[in-house]
This record gives structure tokens, C-alpha cells and sequence, in this order.
DNA sequence: GGGAGGTCACTTTTT
DNA sequence: GTGACCTCCC
């Protein structure tokens, strides 16, 4: 895409838009047929759109239409030429909010808007302006931007380098450390020496330090340096900074309550007003910029402290950081949206406090609320507002709908997780024989565990489902390995690259190969691959390795050669088959070969919509999602954090325990915050829901490989009586209810067991009071005195707290045939039951159609559907075609 | 240098 | 229970 600002870096000589309300405005706005985009808006979203002058906070609580107000308020601006589209500043935090609003943006004012230069995410446009001017910071324009994986890499060998035991001192937890640093704006020199001395016995800050002078001579950025590395240079250069604040007329920031410190530093610098309209700092800017770092701890042209480091700083502190903002200039066109009720990231550096104390950053700044609601019934909304009511640092909003009250919020209790699994599954095939669109349902877990247990049923019952979230695309080994062959092609200094492919395929160039690799490159401060050039010319290796290094190199040399040439996709393909990559899976004989094979073919796929290597690297070190085409109607399963934005007719929301919901963590580490936080990531679950939100809590759970017994949430006391419905769990058998399926269906064949581990260990606990205290009755808790402990169904779970034996799972193992014994384990993982089924087959499944099985596992398929993907399902599930 | 077995941890996750 | 990662031994 062409970029503007490069046309004009100072681009305050470009035509001026029209005076707002003035005669060329008003006929631009005619000349597109008036307003009609505004006229579908209720009140307060008009306000939020036509304010455009000053700061502006949008409160936009769930489901209030928050999206659209953006997308409006951009229509708006555009459609009044207040400002070209290169002078709007708008910022998401995810690619895919990004690509949504660019739609959205395009579809409202149509080819008038020739794309949005500077719409993106906070790191995206970050990039985009640090390549600009690389050099300032000592960086060459084509960096490299580090993921998350080169950065541990490159903190392990700086460990090493230290002599540090990375055992003791985990290179994952320093990545961890410095995240967190980067997220509050804090460069080596800025951070705390208390809190730099916590790892390796106080050289946090040194090896911070160490890593930041690496990635220079590496010449790279990894993810927070794209924000912090952007304030230096804001800060050490104001006559760039005032370039950029004299482009953005308007600046739009989306999900506020998300933005942590980094990000805030970076907004606020670039939302004031230049200090004077000209190339040349303001004495004033420089004066107060000067006080400012004398005040803070870092010395004149560092960048200054963060404003709140602390989750609750000194009010006074907070006056005198929002000061600058106040004397030097009128705010500037700003508008944040957001909802402090949905702030579920401050684990991640996020702060709540940045959306809470907007007017003071933002003097003057005009707060509206969005508090009707599109999209839940009555009974929903109500049961969320109650509940994130409880929390008290809130700004506070009443969300209101004009909807039916509908179902009220079911609330039941089950006796174990995988009952709730059974439940939940009864229900949505309920669901689905009433018409519910399987798409519009979705399981909202606390913690990725809790999925394995709904798959696991779902692959039972023979109902499609698709996982949101988890192991990404480009987070793949494989795609890792080939991405770093491209990145070496590209550039050839890029050393963690080079050291992830050099012996991979095996080439037998192991540690001691590496080792000197490194010695010679760091005494010559050459990059790897030079190294291996010379180290390839001498004698210092012996033949076999030297063939292979020269080998490596020669195929760089040529690929690098055909790189202009050739169409990347076909380079990449090329590169593939000759480095031996494509070969090192084919005679791979593990199950996961074959789909690794064809997430390279899709990469290679994925090659074409870029126009060249360097575009495509760009893109996906910072974009690392794929939008997986959906098409099958299935079943959504997420966690609550990735479900925020979306929603769904139907919400299921199992996992409602103390211990798991709140989480224990999140009590332990954060206290009172970290419940509020909890409490707030309940009230995104719950306002998901359009028409019907059901929640679970499951008495007895695995975690860890070990039975525990939880109580309910305290969020279920929190729910208001009248919105809410206490039911019996349908996947239940026994019990009250006594439905369907007779208890003591699998009983007689097998006989009970008193002497499986798991019974003994039953006893135990019991004795001990461990299942026996599990509260809430009223829930419809069975408890343990109960009979059915006579009952337990020895099959399938040796390690199964005592409880209802087993649903309809475990017939369709017995069927499965082959020797049944008695060793749970055996059963569930059907390593005695061999399946007739073999690698190869071709085979049909009711729902997931035709599809090739990859491998066998006991009665257990992995089988790759032509249209459903990549499933294990049961054998008796799928028939010979 | 590479496969096999032992040890460890384990909430959430974008860029 | 499980997977990732590291170490040990061939």
C-alpha cells in the first residue's frame, strides 16, 4: 500500500480540509447524500460521533454498540472532511479488531476512503513509524521484529554468557520480567532497583540491559520494544514527535481499559498539540520535558517515569503527571472507548487505572455513556449487572434493554466434570433438535484445561466443534523452521534465525559446531552465517561437519540469488524441497508428520497475497493469527478471554468453582484486584449471551492429574435470585432426578471393585471429610453418603472420585470391543482395544463427512475430514467407505 | 549427535 | 494426566 506519510514526511504543507461547518464541508456532505449514517444511532451513540472536538471517553458497556460508534465517528469525520484519511489516528489492540473496523470504515464511506493508513494495532502502526526512523534509535530500517520464541532463545544464551543456571533462573521467567518492564515504559535504567535485583541475585536489571544491547546489534525489536523503543524516540527527538502530532487531527483508540503503560505514554505523547507549528522544539516543551525527567529517576533525555507504575499511586503523583497535558496545550481531538467492566487483561500489564482517571490525563474531557443494550434479554443482563455490581472501583454504568426478560440464568451443579461435560452436551443436542444453530453456541472456560473434557464428550456424541484460540498457525514448529529459512534469505545477519535451521534437517552440525560458529562471530562481531563462511574455509572443523556448513552456505548463497527472480511462493517451495525441510517430515513416522506437511503447504499457499518476501515477513511477525474459513456449523469452545467481543445465542459457562472460578492464582497473587478481575471476566461471559446463559460448577474436578473437591463460586451468591434458575443437571444419572439412562446400565457386567486405587483413595478422603464437605446442596450436590458409592463404575475411571457410574461414553467403549479390563486407564486411552480401522482408511463419519484416517490409537482414530479438519473420534463413529 | 527416559509445572495471551 | 524440556547414555 502506498503510504502518505511518506509523500509528505512534513506533511503540514498538505491541503488544508475544509473549516468544519463550513460552506465546502456542508457541500462534501451533501455531495454524499447527507447523514443517513447517523440517523440508525440513539442518542448518546450520536453524541459520541458528532463530538468531535476535544477529548472524549465513551463508557460503552457490553453489547452497546461500542464498534459501530467507532466505525461512525470515523464515517463522520471523513463524510465532514474534517480530516483526510492519513490524518486519523486510530488504534486497536488485535489485528482482527483492526481488519473489522477497516470494513466496517470501507463499507460506510465506500471508494472515498483510499484505506486508512494509520488504523492498526498499537504495535503495528508502532512499526510503521519506527522503520521511518530506525536509525534514531540505533536501529537499521529493516529490523527484525522478534517473537516471543527468538527472545527466550536469545535470553538463554545471554544466561549462559553470565554463567547463570537456567535451571535456578528460567530464561522464560526473565522474558517474563522484562515483558512486564517494557509494558510499563520502563527502559533498563528506569526499572526500579528492587525489583531489578528479584532475579539471579540481582541482575535482573544488568541482563535487561545486556538484551537490549543485544537486539541493537542484532539489529531487532521484540514486541514491547516496538512501543517502547517508539517513545525514546518521541522523546529524544521532539521534532519528530511533533511531525506525528501534527499529522493526526483526530485519534481514536479502541478498548482503552486495555492499555497499559507503554501504550499510554506512547497516546499521550502523540495526542498533544505541537508545541509550536514548526520543525523546532518549543523551549517551553523542552523546559517541561526536562523538569519532568530531572523530578522523575532518569536522567535528562531518558525517558521519564511512568506515570502510575502502581496499581493505585498517589493521588497527588497522578495531578502532577497529568499536568503537562493541562499547561502546555488545549487537549487534542482524542476518543477512547471502552469499559472498565471488561478490563480482563491487567495480568498482562493492562491498566484499568488509564480508563478510570481519564479526566485528569484529558482535562476538559467529555465522558458519555453507552449504556443500552442490543443485544441480551432481561434476565441476562440483569444477572450481569448484579454481579459485576459487587466490584468497586468501577466508573459505573446501569445497562438497560428494552428486550424481552426471556430464560432466566440456569445455574446447576453437577457431581463431577466430566458429568458437566455430559450436561452440557444433552443440552446442546436439545438445542440442536429445536433448530439452534450449533455457530450460535459457544462454552466459555475459565482455564484451557476445561476443554478437553467438552471435546472429549462432543468426539463422543459425534458433535462438530471448533477450539478458539490455542496453539496459533505461525506458532508451529514447522512453520516456525520454515519461516526462519525465509528470514535468512532475506537477511542474512538475522543470526537466531540462522541458528534455528543450521542443523535442522540434521546435518550433523551440533553444539560444539554452534559453539565455535558463535566464538568467531563475536570476536569478529560478523554475523553467524559470515562466520560459517569462514569457518567453512579453514580447517577448524573436521571434514564432515565442514561439508555440511559449506553445504548450508552454498544453498543460502543460491536461494539468495533466485530471490528476485523467482515469486517468493515459489522460492519458499523451492527452499523447502532443497534444504532437505520438506524430506525431514515425509519420513517422519509420528502421527502429527502429514499435518505438518500440510500446514507448509499452506503456507506456501498463504505466500501468494503478499507481493514480496519482505511484505510477507513483516506481516506475519506481527499479525499471528490466520482466519481459519469456518463453514461447518459447529459448536464455539473458548475461554472467557477470548471470547470478549464476540456473541453467541447460547453460552455455556461450566467451571463455576472456587478455586477455578475465581481462580486461586488470580486471589493469591493479585488479592482484591485480582477477584475484582475474575468477577469482571464473569460479566464478559455472561453479557455473550443473546438468549440463554447457562452456567455449571461441577462438585469434584481433576486438576493435575489429582480429584479435587471444590465449592461452589462465590459468584453464584453474587447472581441476583430473580433473574436466576436453579436446575438439575441433565447429564446426571441417579440422583433426583433419576432420567433416562438407568444407573445401572454398566453395572452388573463388570461388578464393583473395592480395591482400585481410586475407591481406596475415595475412602480416604471421605474419612478425612474431603468429598463429604462439598457444600451447596442446594445446587443439588447428591454427596457422598450417598448409596450409589456401591455403584462406582470401575471401567472407566480407577481414579474417578466415588459418583453416578458412567453415561453413554463409556457404552460406546464397551462396544468398541476388544478385552475390556477393569484398569480405567487402559479403557480410556484403548491401548487394549485394537480398532480394525488402520492408517490409510478412508472413512465416513454422520457429521464430519468423508476423511483419510492419519493414525490409530486403541479404538481411536485421528482422522484427517476433507472438510471438518483434523479429530479423534471413536472407530464405531465411522464407517468404511 | 540422537534417541530414550526422567523431571517439572500447570490461568488467562496479543503483539 | 500430560506435555515440554532437559540430561544421560549409546
Amino acid at each position: 500500500m502506498a503510504d502518505p506519510a511518506k509523500r509528505d514526511p512534513l506533511e503540514a504543507a498538505a491541503a488544508p480540509a475544509p473549516a468544519p461547518g463550513g460552506i465546502a464541508a456542508r457541500a462534501a456532505l451533501a455531495a454524499r447524500g447527507g447523514e443517513s449514517y447517523l440517523d440508525d444511532l440513539n442518542p448518546e451513540q450520536k453524541e459520541a460521533v458528532e463530538t468531535l472536538d476535544g477529548p472524549v471517553l465513551v463508557l460503552a458497556g457490553a453489547g452497546t454498540g461500542k464498534t459501530r460508534v467507532l466505525t461512525t465517528r470515523i464515517a463522520h469525520i471523513l463524510a465532514t472532511a474534517r480530516a483526510r484519511p492519513a490524518e486519523i489516528l486510530s488504534v486497536t489492540f488485535t489485528n482482527k479488531a483492526a481488519r473489522e473496523m477497516k470494513q466496517r470504515v470501507g463499507g460506510m464511506v465506500g471508494q472515498a476512503v483510499e484505506g486508512m493508513p494509520w488504523l492498526g494495532t498499537f504495535h503495528a502502526i508502532g512499526v510503521k513509524i519506527l522503520r521511518r526512523h530506525a536509525e534514531l534509535v540505533g536501529l537499521k530500517t529493516d529490523f527484525t521484529i522478534l517473537d516471543t520464541d527468538d527472545q527466550i532463545r536469545l535470553l538463554k544464551q545471554l544466561l549462559a554468557a553470565e554463567g547463570i543456571d537456567e535451571k535456578r533462573w528460567p530464561a522464560r521467567v526473565l522474558a517474563g520480567l522484562i515483558d512486564h518492564w517494557k509494558n510499563r515504559g520502563l527502559t533498563p535504567e528506569q526499572v526500579p532497583a528492587g525489583e531489578g535485583a528479584v532475579f539471579a541475585n540481582g541482575r535482573g536489571k544488568k541482563l535487561y540491559a545486556a538484551f537490549q544491547e543485544r537486539l541493537k546489534v542484532l539489529n531487532a525489536a521484540d514486541f514491547g520494544d516496538l512501543l517502547l523503543e517508539c517513545i525514546r524516540l518521541f522523546r529524544e527527538n521532539p521534532e519528530v514527535l511533533a511531525q506525528y502530532q501534527r499529522r493526526f487531527k483526530y485519534i481514536l483508540v479502541d478498548e482503552y481499559q486495555d492499555t497499559n503503560v507503554a501504550q499510554y505514554l506512547w497516546l499521550r505523547l502523540i495526542a498533544q498539540r505541537p508545541a509550536v507549528n514548526t520543525a523546532v522544539t518549543s523551549p517551553r516543551l523542552r523546559g517541561e520535558v526536562d523538569a519532568r525527567s530531572a523530578s522523575g529517576e532518569g536522567a535528562p533525555g531518558l525517558i521519564e517515569t511512568p506515570p502510575h507504575p502502581d496499581p493505585l499511586p498517589a493521588s497527588g503523583e497522578r495531578e502532577r503527571e497529568a499536568l503537562p497535558m493541562a499547561t502546555l496545550s488545549p487537549p487534542k481531538n482524542i476518543c477512547c472507548v471502552g469499559d472498565d467492566d471488561q478490563s480482563i487483561y491487567g495480568w498482562r500489564g493492562a491498566e484499568v487505572d488509564n480508563i478510570l482517571r481519564f479526566d485528569h490525563d484529558f482535562p476538559g474531557a467529555k465522558v458519555i455513556r453507552l449504556e443500552r443494550n442490543y443485544r441480551s434479554t432481561g434476565h441476562i443482563l440483569a444477572a450481569a449487572s448484579h454481579l459485576i455490581a459487587h466490584n468497586e472501583g468501577r466508573l459505573g454504568k446501569t445497562l438497560r434493554t428494552e428486550d424481552v426478560p426471556g430464560e432466566k440464568v440456569t445455574v446447576t451443579g453437577s457431581w463431577d466434570s466430566e458429568e458437566e461435560a455430559r450436561s452440557v452436551g444433552e443440552e446442546i443436542e436439545e438445542l440442536q433438535r429445536n433448530g439452534h444453530l450449533l455457530d450460535e453456541i459457544a462454552i466459555l472456560v475459565r482455564a484451557s484445561f476445561q476443554m478437553r473434557e467438552f471435546e472429549d464428550r462432543f468426539v463422543t456424541l459425534g458433535l462438530p466443534y471448533r477450539v478458539i484460540g490455542g496453539p496459533r498457525f505461525y506458532e508451529r514448529a514447522e512453520i516456525r523452521d520454515a519461516l526462519a529459512y525465509l528470514r535468512v534469505i532475506h537477511s542474512p545477519t538475522d543470526d537466531l534465525a540462522f541458528e534455528r535451521i543450521v542443523n535442522v534437517p540434521k546435518r550433523g552440525l551440533g553444539d560444539a559446531t554452534i559453539q565455535l560458529l558463535h566464538d568467531h562471530a563475536r570476536k569478529r562481531r560478523i554475523p553467524l552465517t559470515e562466520a560459517a563462511r569462514a569457518i567453512a574455509a579453514t580447517d577448524e572443523l573436521k571434514p564432515k561437519p565442514r561439508n555440511s556448513l559449506r553445504m548450508v552456505i552454498d544453498n543460502f548463497d543460491r536461494w539468495r540469488a533466485r530471490k528476485d527472480s523467482l515469486p517468493h511462493n515459489e522460492l519458499a517451495e523451492i527452499v523447502l524441497d532443497e534444504s532437505g525441510y520438506t524430506e525431514m517430515w515425509q519420513n517422519d513416522k509420528s502421527a502429527d508428520a502429514a499435518g505438518r506437511l500440510e500446514n507448509l503447504k499452506e503456507l506456501v499457499r498463504s505466500m501468494e497475497e503478499f507481493e514480496n518476501l519482505a511484505g510477507f515477513l513483516e506481516h506475519i511477525s506481527l499479525v499471528m493469527d490466520t482466519d481459519k474459513a469456518e463453514g461447518v456449523d459447529a459448536v464455539n469452545v473458548m475461554t472467557l478471554h477470548a471470547a470478549k467481543g464476540l456473541e453467541f445465542d447460547t453460552v455455556f459457562l461450566p467451571g463455576w468453582e472456587e478455586g477455578l472460578f475465581p481462580h486461586q492464582r488470580a486471589l493469591d497473587e493479585q488479592g482484591r484486584a485480582g477477584l475484582e478481575e475474575e468477577r469482571r471476566l464473569g460479566h464478559v461471559g455472561l453479557t455473550r449471551a443473546r438468549r440463554r446463559a447457562k452456567i455449571y460448577f461441577a462438585t469434584n474436578r481433576r486438576t493435575h492429574g489429582l480429584w479435587q473437591t471444590n465449592i461452589p463460586s462465590r459468584f453464584l451468591d453474587e447472581l441476583p435470585e430473580g433473574n436466576v434458575e436453579v436446575t438439575e443437571s441433565k447429564g446426571a444419572f441417579g440422583g433426583a432426578g433419576n432420567h433416562g439412562a438407568s444407573r445401572f446400565d454398566n453395572m452388573t457386567a463388570f461388578g464393583s471393585n473395592y480395591s482400585t486405587p481410586g475407591w481406596q483413595r475415595a475412602q480416604a478422603n471421605k474419612s478425612r471429610g474431603g468429598f463429604s464437605e462439598t457444600g451447596a446442596p442446594r445446587y443439588g450436590d447428591k454427596g457422598v453418603g450417598d448409596d450409589s458409592l456401591d455403584h462406582v463404575d470401575p471401567i472407566y475411571d480407577e481414579d474417578a472420585p466415588p459418583g453416578p457410574p458412567a453415561g453413554s461414553s463409556r457404552r460406546s467403549a464397551k462396544r468398541a470391543g476388544g478385552p475390556l479390563t477393569i484398569e480405567g486407564e487402559l479403557v480410556a486411552k484403548s491401548t487394549g482395544a485394537t480398532s480394525d480401522f488402520s492408517a490409510g482408511d478412508r472413512v465416513f463419519h454422520q457429521k464430519f463427512g468423508n476423511g483419510n484416517v492419519i493414525a490409530v490409537d486403541g479404538n481411536k482414530l485421528t482422522i484427517a475430514f476433507d472438510r471438518a479438519g483434523e479429530k479423534r473420534v471413536v472407530d464405531s463413529f465411522v464407517e468404511r467407505v
